[in-house]
DNA sequence: ATCAGACTGGACTGTCTAGTCCATTTTAGT
DNA sequence: ACTAAAATGGACTAGACAGTCCAGTCTGAT
């Protein structure tokens, strides 16, 4: 059937990518129940067919167009950096991830995913590739702060979740 | 027309409840696109005529049932009471915000709320029963606290943010 | 030139739902 | 008992939308 999805620069991987930005743009904008498959096609300038032999459905492109918004925002991690000092690594981070949780399109994905919650799988999936791996790369710093005796901390786990919260806050 | 909203114990008031908490309990559950008119009467055990005439549509529907859940989940106020000792006060509230902060069915509104938020006026409507309402409370308390000088706080407001997003964390 | 797979566009089906209409029944105040 | 408001229930309209189907076009490889 279908070969190994199209070598190099085939027409596919463009529409693809048309149509994840148009999905993408349109489902936050107007939440998955309002945003239509014959509106996504339009806005991605695409037909609809081309959208179902792409992705299976509504459900399966939504959760491809939120697994693109979260790779979308990713840190990039100033915490992996060895040479800084790691004051500066952890401010950095804090810096990043302050100005991601104010951001309105990181606010955006954030609520149609809340939204979409209980009733699909869209928010382990979001979790997952979101606010879990953010919370991971903290952790393993923190942790091998504490094995470089940097820092002396006796909680990883609830110094990583009142870090986060503070952020939040402010 | 109609008389100014039956005096005392008139049957619409009896439906009315009714309507209110099956909406509630529907909307919570599904979502507000998803749960259907016919389905909130049917619910209630009333017609869907009788929906139409107490609430004029399925928006106005859902924003009083809202409305109603805030009600609902109110904390009752330690804050005013000025027999306590502050502390004792405080403390009491903390634990009560907490224990709404993670409460399935709390957590259930906020979730919906937020969903609706920017396609309809609910999300002000929800925030200034809910949150906002609750910071003010605790705003006032300090404040007070402060004439007595009982506490010294900079910024009330900066005070305020802290101590819930502090909650929020845990 | 031929052929296959990607793409188009538009028609079509089936389903769901908000909201309306109306004839009939129930309820409550006088 | 009489009356008017409140409620019922079921049929109906009108629009939206997911998903399918299909006839035909475009494009690139052989």
């Amino acid at each position: 059937m279908s070969q190994e999805k199209n070598r190099g620069r085939s027409k596919s991987e463009e529409k693809r990518r048309l149509i994840i930005d148009a999905a993408g743009d349109l489902f936050m904008e107007q939440g998955y129940e309002n945003a239509s498959m014959d509106g996504i096609a339009k806005l991605a300038g695409v037909s609809k067919q081309t959208l179902y032999s792409h992705f299976g459905g509504k459900e399966q492109l939504f959760s491809a167009a939120i697994e693109c918004k979260c790779e979308e925002y990713q840190l990039d991690s100033s915490l992996s950096n060895t040479d800084n000092n790691y004051r500066d690594s952890l401010q950095e981070f804090c810096e990043q991830l302050a100005r991601l949780l104010v951001s309105p399109e990181a606010l955006q994905v954030f609520r149609v995913c809340v939204a979409e919650a209980d009733r699909t799988e869209v928010g382990n999936l979001f979790w997952q590739a979101g606010p879990e791996r953010i919370r991971n790369q903290l952790h393993v710093f923190l942790n091998k702060q504490c094995q470089l005796g940097n820092l002396v901390i006796p909680n990883i786990d609830q110094a990583c979740s009142q870090l986060i919260a503070m952020l939040h806050g402010e």
